[in-house]
DNA sequence: TCAAAAGTGTTGACCCTACACCCATGG
DNA sequence: CCATGGGTGTAGGGTCAACACTTTTGA
């Protein structure tokens, strides 16, 4: 297209993607190492440059596949970073999303980008202003994980009660009564139960049950508003 | 500086504004008609592109001030706007802020402009996606109303509880029960009543209150949590 | 004197929290 | 047989919604 607005600075645009997952008792991050200047070698959150034909959607997804080979992933825009002078080399304003991964033994990284989880009790120093992406990001999740059944995008298929309620404690940084939390999910109806039990965390085992969208979405329609 | 990230495409970044007014019983939307190209003529939101020196927080503000020589106004971005196509004459991202704003007599609009005021029940034509950005900075309004006590940047400082009230019923289309909601308002504490009746909208008059920051401060501070 | 908005209390239903014991099983 | 985590019920307090009449005063 041809340049109608003159005189006005076009800005390189990128996209950095915070990656959220769930294993065991620990909410985590997934980082990669920083394989071009500046700040070569350093610990990075993924992210790419926005190209000519794609929304910014569109980035996102584009740079969790080349990372994951994942598709049809939750992700959704924390907020925009714009400081002049956030990156060192050239001005960039970089649009944060977070995106909601199961941590499982399907999940091939793509070797390329040094990629490593880390709890997010425990991160390693990021680069730029990372750091802020993440808490922002963190913000949010327990903002929309409160009001939206989206805990269930960090889980498996089939999952326990203990396990959401455990992930719900990793995100809240917050002990939940078991027996409260449990009546509260399942009173919600949104839980199909099956004839399975999990006993990979426990000898007695534990029921499996799968969220059912079609219900969730029957239930909005009935106004319906999920809280945890 | 000099370019270090070659290859990749540069992109015009904007910043558009939603700005809410609140009068006597209206939710209101700030508009302006556009002259230049493309679209000239057409109402639009206020906007601009982002300048070399400056934040997208300082390019809003600095379009807010143009418009209304206002300053210190609650201003927060909303998302941003990236569909390749979004404007027709060359691909510009856009993000959305919105503003609230208290329209009174000490308001002075910049000519320059045409802007005006329309209810938010009885919205123009808007060009581009300024529609969707219009409905998206409602979505956060509502939500932002809710659970922070924002609503009193749309009032004078000096506010009545029924006045409130009809700025919650305007902002989520639904009336509210007078003593439930006076009650609700009163209990948290963070309003200072006044020794004066405003008397602009009946013959009894209804008393003054003022919204105390510092008391809002202390009560987050003990963990208080804001909701309507 | 009347119309129009402000102000004010109570009750019942529901919801949320706090809390403790038994169950199933693998080792 | 025992250690570990899973599963379950109840009672009390607090919160929320629903509801109607009186007050004030300008016109």
């Amino acid at each position: 297209m041809a340049r109608h607005y003159p005189h006005t600075k076009r800005i390189l645009v990128a996209v950095d993607c915070i990656l959220f997952g769930f294993d065991q008792n620990d909410l985590k991050l997934l980082v990669t190492k920083r394989s071009f200047s500046p700040e070569k070698g350093k610990w990075s959150l993924i992210g790419g440059f926005v190209e000519e034909d794609e929304s910014l959607d569109d980035a996102a997804k584009r740079i969790l596949f080349k990372l994951t080979g994942l598709r049809n992933i939750f992700m959704e825009e924390v907020k925009v970073f714009s400081e002049v002078a956030r990156d060192s080399m050239e001005r960039t304003i970089s649009v944060a999303y977070y995106a909601l991964i199961k941590i499982n033994e399907n999940l091939k990284l793509s070797a390329e980008y040094g990629a490593q989880w880390f709890s997010m009790n425990d991160l390693p120093d990021l680069i730029f202003d990372h750091r802020n992406m993440v808490e922002a990001a963190h913000t949010k999740l327990k903002w929309m994980a409160k009001h939206q059944p989206i805990g269930f995008e960090l889980l498996p298929k089939k999952l326990t009660i203990p396990q959401l309620r455990r992930l719900y404690e990793a995100i809240y940084k917050k002990e939940l009564d078991k027996r409260n939390f449990s009546r509260k999910i399942l009173a919600m109806n949104m839980l199909e139960k099956l004839n399975e039990k999990d006993k990979s965390s426990s000898k007695k085992g534990a029921y499996l049950y799968r969220f059912d969208k079609n219900r969730y979405r029957e239930l909005l329609k009935k106004g319906f508003i999920f809280e945890v």
